[in-house]
DNA sequence: TCTGGGGTCCTAGGACCC
DNA sequence: TCTGGGGTCCTAGGACCC
């Protein structure tokens, strides 16, 4: 018994961190109201609100000239408005705006290192030392990122970015949060818990409004009270996992990689009403506008599901989940809203609805139809009997067998008689068709070690 | 005129199966 | 004399993140 004690106890520490500041954060600074100010020279230098502009919006990004008045992201639009003086811009969004923006940075970050993995819009992890190329000394790595932010704002026309810079994400994290707007934080091998145990223990991924509350009835405000408690104490409190996780992060035991293609698990697509509705005619056309965008998104990614999942939220904000499992995958918009609309009427619209949704989950890649014919050629013109020319998908591969990891090409970007290898998140593995730089047309199947070469090469896509 | 929309992960109970 | 145990799937809800 001892020995497994010492064991566990060793690895444990081996495989905590690190051993060079390798992990690099960026997190754009009030990203969506950043790209406005650069787009319209009269917003600049003036409180902006960019989110929901109707009744029942929230803000989704306050520039700091907005966020001096109190204006938060996640507070009502209504509430924005009281707090932000007269002159004040509220903007619904222009999201293909900041989706060009952001790849433009995501672009720089992958001339770093193969190893980016996007977190969101406006926020990234880069493990440096994958590219192999990188001093990941301190003062190498600072170079490094003053180079990134220098970089950053030339190319998108003077959005700022914060970098943090450490052994773990983690670290990295707590570092690129330290100095906002345009901050610069480098956390050194070794000073992990000087930075981290003065901080709240807020400032940890996934402590929210309710762990936090827990936390602080039994006396723990900062990381370092948080790491003073048994890993037996904080499992009983939060969980398994999340107990066991918040045990490991006030340690700043973190050894979480950075993974490129996180694979896409649902598409779904919620509303809220300007006015609570309860007509279940009005209702069910507004199932069938939905499950109609969650089916084209799925199409479009060339992904089916099995569980259709009906969101609701009365007028109350009580919110509840209905779901059925169907035999086969599908990406039919027509039976996605049958589905949601069956589960509609189980579950009733007494009282008001403020709010539906509709979602599809247990996703795998489309196995059905012309993946590979042009969009725009109808629906007729497939041929998808039995004897038709192979056109069907293999099953997906391990997540270690992918042949181009962090390649992020959607069948949506292909033209006619191209096929490539993957889906929005998962493998697609059978592709055929010229490369580029041009190749001979070939067909790959499953096994074909063409498919995860070691090396991969830089096959672009035409246009 | 309180409380968006898109997600992820975890937990827990019951069904079902070997 | 107990009442088995474990794994997986399905469903529902909750917490959290940006």
């Amino acid at each position: 018994m001892m020995g497994v004690g010492t064991l566990a106890f060793l690895w444990a520490k081996e495989v905590g961190v690190r051993r060079e500041p390798s992990i690099l954060h960026l997190d754009l600074d009030a990203f969506f109201a950043a790209v406005e100010q650069r787009d319209k020279p009269s917003l600049r230098g003036r409180p902006v609100v960019v989110g929901g502009v109707g009744g029942r919006g929230v803000v989704a990004t306050a520039s700091y000239e907005a966020r001096a008045y109190g204006a938060r992201s996640a507070m009502s639009t209504a509430e924005a408005r009281r707090r932000c003086p007269a002159g004040t811009a509220f903007l619904g969004g222009r999201f293909a705006a900041y989706r060009r923006t952001s790849d433009v940075v995501m672009g720089l970050l992958r001339e770093l290192s193969p190893l980016v993995e996007p977190v969101s819009i406006d926020e990234a992890y880069v493990d440096l030392a994958a590219s192999g190329e990188h001093d990941l000394s301190v003062d190498g790595v600072t170079a490094l990122a003053r180079g990134l932010k220098e970089r950053i704002a030339a190319a998108t026309g003077g959005v700022t970015g914060s970098v943090g810079i450490g052994t773990s994400k983690l670290m990295a994290k707590i570092g690129s949060d330290l100095q906002k707007p345009d901050g610069l934080v480098v956390v050194a091998p070794g000073q992990e818990l000087e930075v981290l145990h003065p901080l709240p223990v807020t400032r940890l991924g996934g402590v929210g409004p309710a762990t936090a509350e827990r936390l602080h009835q039994v006396g723990v405000k900062t990381v370092g009270d948080l790491a003073a408690r048994s890993l037996p104490d904080l499992v009983a409190l939060a969980g398994r996992a999340h107990g066991a996780g918040l045990h490991a992060l006030a340690r700043a035991d973190d050894d979480r990689a950075v993974v490129p293609d996180r694979g896409v698990k649902s598409v779904s697509h919620e509303e809220t009403f300007e006015r609570d509705l309860t007509d279940v005619d009005v209702l069910a056309r507004e199932i069938d506008s939905m499950a109609g965008r969650v089916g084209e998104r799925l199409r479009k990614s060339a992904i089916s599901g099995r569980t259709v999942t009906l969101k609701l939220r009365r007028y109350d904000f009580t919110t509840l989940t209905r779901s059925q499992t169907l035999p086969q995958p599908t990406d039919d918009a027509r039976l996605i809203a049958a589905t949601a609309r069956r589960l509609l009427t189980e579950a009733g619209t007494a009282g008001g609805l403020r709010l539906l949704g509709v979602g599809v989950s247990g996703l795998s890649v489309y196995a059905q139809g012309d993946l590979f014919a042009d969009s725009d050629e109808p629906e007729e013109a497939t041929d998808t009997s039995p004897d038709a020319p192979a056109r069907t998908v293999e099953p997906e591969l391990p997540a270690d067998k992918r042949w181009w990891p962090g390649q992020d090409v959607r069948h949506d970007q292909l033209g006619a008689g191209w096929v490539w290898g993957r889906g929005l998140g998962r493998v697609t593995v059978r592709f055929e068709g010229p490369l580029t730089p041009p190749g001979p047309v070939r067909t790959l199947t499953a096994d074909d070690p063409a498919l995860h070469p070691a090396d991969p090469p830089d096959w672009r896509l035409p246009g």
